[in-house]
DNA sequence: AACATGGTCAACCGCCTAAGC
DNA sequence: TGCTTAGGCGGTTGACCATGT
């Protein structure tokens, strides 16, 4: 049991707003703008508390509220947005100009979701094991409209359980537009992903990572794969300081016309075998329930493995942070529990603890190949002081 | 016409976090 | 450093309305 609710005081009153009692709250804002809810009632002559008048300003007086029918562009951000952040409706709602969360909410539980249900198409973020086809989405899933995904499809994916790679590059897919040089935009045309379809130009870190993620199994286009996966991480952290593009739908929905069904693999897919490396030092994670989570034993190459745990540990830098979630506390937030978060880093008791770890010789390697500086790695915590990291001249 | 049922949405509740002291 | 509290968030409730029987 928290706090007492503020509204327990006799003699307030509750329920529906009343015209006058509207005009009243409305008058005093204009005169005296937003704030102190704790006195505002006392001083505008409402008998409400002070939460309840800041609750009908937000959602219905405020004068740049829009009201009425969502339109489809509307409900196609919210579906999209729900599907990467689940009910984290502030969010969303920072991404609908004019629309409240709650009124977000509201249309989601009433028309949205029972819409999805009967398409089949719903991903429960509140029952995962239930309905959802895993832990989070893949950016296969991001590529490939998540709504237009079979059922039938996505159920071999059950039993996956991704982590923390997954959840950022996800959220890094989610928020992040990318606009794609010359350069790896041929590296997308000579693997496949633009298919000659010219808005190859304009695509997204998703399908980019999954681009990466099916070259990185073709060990001759190693140098062309660094150069990709080094572009993708810089414009990850380079975007920052930006806030989340409007036109990410667009971005993500114009993507689906690059053919990932048959040959990319998702990032989930890098997780799971991440989850069955032994160099990466990767404990088996448990789900939220403490259960052992269960793995589909996929055929992914050593270097998919490589790419993945690398793809973890810049996770950590500070830059990706504000890039993941540029406005909530992500590592608190539902959808990346920090358990998750530091997947790589668990103590013996399974909690968590943010080492910094010491990479693999291959990591190593790839990490000296994409030009990262090792002093700038072992100040952010991506690499620790070992026998091979001399931190005296801060090289291997 | 009366009642039952279901949908919608404004408002409330409990909890959390950050800021202030 | 710990406590208090305002503000914010997401889940839930219940009043109201439309539709069906």
């Amino acid at each position: 049991m928290g706090r007492a609710p503020c509204c327990n005081v006799l003699g307030l009153r509750k329920g529906a707003w009343t015209p006058e009692e509207d005009q009243k709250l409305l008058s005093y804002i204009q005169q005296h703008g937003e704030g102190g809810w704790r006195f505002l009632p006392q001083k505008a002559g409402l008998m409400r508390c002070g939460k309840s008048c800041r609750l009908r300003w937000a959602n219905y007086l405020r004068p740049d509220i829009k009201r009425g029918e969502f339109s489809p562009e509307e409900e196609q951000t919210i579906i999209k947005l729900h599907a990467v952040l689940g009910n984290r409706w502030s969010t969303i709602a920072k991404n609908l100009p004019r629309r409240t969360d709650n009124e977000i909410k509201n249309h989601w539980n009433t028309r949205l979701k029972k819409r999805l249900i009967e398409m089949g198409k719903y991903l429960d973020h509140d029952h995962p094991n239930e309905s959802r086809p895993c832990s989070t989405i893949t950016t296969t899933q991001l590529v490939n409209n998540p709504i237009d995904q079979p059922k039938a499809q996505r159920s071999t994916n059950d039993s996956t359980t991704t982590t923390t790679s997954a959840h950022l590059l996800n959220e890094i897919a989610a928020s992040t537009k990318l606009k794609l040089s010359n350069c790896l935009a041929s590296f997308l045309a000579r693997h496949g992903g633009g298919g000659g379809d010219k808005r190859v130009a304009v695509s997204n870190s998703a399908s980019v990572l999954n681009m990466v993620a099916t070259t990185y199994r073709k060990p001759k286009s190693h140098a062309c794969l660094i150069d990709a996966v080094k572009e993708v991480l810089s414009k990850s952290s380079q975007a920052c300081s930006e806030e989340i593009d409007h036109g990410n739908e667009n971005v993500i929905a114009n993507s689906s016309n690059a053919d990932n069904s048959s040959c990319s693999i998702s990032i989930s897919d890098l997780e799971i075998s991440n989850n069955n490396s032994s160099d990466m030092g990767s404990p088996s994670p448990k789900s939220k329930n403490g259960q052992e989570s269960r793995y589909v034993h996929s055929a992914t190459s050593p270097r998919a493995v490589v790419l993945n745990g690398i793809a973890s540990k810049l996770a950590l830098v500070k830059r990706c942070r504000s890039t993941l979630l540029s406005s909530t506390d992500w590592r608190a937030s539902s959808h990346v529990s920090s358990s998750e978060f530091v997947d790589d880093s668990h103590d013996a008791a399974g909690s968590a603890v943010l080492m910094p770890v010491s990479p693999s010789s291959d990591e190593r390697f790839l990490f000296q190949d994409m030009g990262f500086d090792p002093l700038e790695l072992f100040f952010e915590g991506i690499v620790s002081a070992t026998d091979e990291f001399d931190t005296n001249t801060f090289s291997w």
